[in-house]
DNA sequence: TGTACATCAGTGAACGCGCGTTCACTGATGTAC
DNA sequence: TGTACATCAGTGAACGCGCGTTCACTGATGTAC
């Protein structure tokens, strides 16, 4: 079927979208850069996307709906101690903070998004459930507990991924997981 | 003086640079919006600055030791308590969070700039700088919770700029502040 | 079953534009005599 | 003190380039008869 060729071929220029976006930057990647990445030309971009800006705006959408969701899953399928190791545990990493470009959008994008309005409403929505998730798997104050970790898992990656120096990088990364209540 | 007219010049294009750069992000502003914004043609700009990237570079060093300053400033001058609540009360602040071009580099530029391996050790040494500045201010396992206040400050700035919804954005705020040791 | 036609995802050349950078110049300032 | 010269911060036009976007096209696929 021609409609399924096409979700494909899209699904893949999203997907190829997000790691030059989160591994570069936004407006250090062209169309052209996201298109030969999924194995296309430049010019059929528009066949997908209105505009640079509607990806973005999609992309961000979806990389960090996603995040959401393997959080969502492993909160509902697992012990609320063993998810909360498994949701910080991985967010918390030296390979996350290593890998930007397949890594959470909070960590590597949230600055740039934050700028751009009309992509601010998904990520709240995203944000909402990130920290459901997270209240899920915690024992007391599961709100509240909530905002703690993330705030703290969020800045721990961003300052990590600053430091020059991987001794410091792993005191922040120590130093967040324990905000988000991992012993 | 001819040398100090030169320097006092090289001090608003470091100045207009650091509010549009924290402003609208690195990539998304031009030498000629810099130089125009410090009141001077772009063509001027190489007798200061050997490119654009070394304009980054030393913006986002400026910037963030001034951050830095600040912080030691109020640990020495003031009680522990007072100085700590100056610190965190000023950053975690909603008109900190709705004024990116004077705010902190670290939640404003902070995945950008440790994309630019040029650009980290300076960062590195302004997070050492501030982490001490914090610890000054608490009253015992100073490191460690200078370490946590500081993820959750950061996090808390950038995931309340990336909420839609003003209530989720104080909430946000609120949990980095008690992360920060604030009452 | 086989042929003729319509559709449309993807191609690749082209567009106008703004970027980072260069450079010949100007004109205000400081110095030498 | 006044004149002639040297310096150099800042000007503004120009450069090559890559960006986002457009568009006439091609060729594989699905449909009609």
């Amino acid at each position: 079927m021609t409609g399924e060729r096409k979700a494909q071929t899209r699904e893949r220029i999203l997907a190829a979208a997000g790691e030059l976006f989160r591994g570069h930057g936004i407006d250090a990647v062209g169309v052209d850069a996201v298109m030969h990445a999924a194995g296309l030309t430049h010019g059929g971009f528009y066949a997908h996307f209105a505009s640079k800006e509607a990806l973005v705006a999609e992309v961000a959408a979806a990389a960090l709906a996603r995040s959401a969701a393997r959080w969502e899953r492993a909160a509902e399928s697992e012990e609320p101690a063993a998810a909360l190791a498994w949701i910080v545990g991985n967010y918390l990493d030296a390979a996350h903070v290593a890998a930007p470009e397949r890594g959470c959008v909070l960590a590597t994008l949230g600055p740039e998004v934050a700028r751009r309005a009309a992509a601010r409403p998904a990520m709240t929505a995203s944000i909402r459930r990130m920290l459901d998730a997270l209240a899920r798997c915690l024992p007391a104050r599961r709100r509240q507990g909530a905002l703690e970790a993330l705030c703290g898992m969020v800045g721990g990656v961003v300052l990590a991924r600053l430091s020059d120096d991987p001794a410091l990088g792993e005191e922040l990364l120590a130093a967040a997981r324990r905000v988000a209540g991992l012993p």
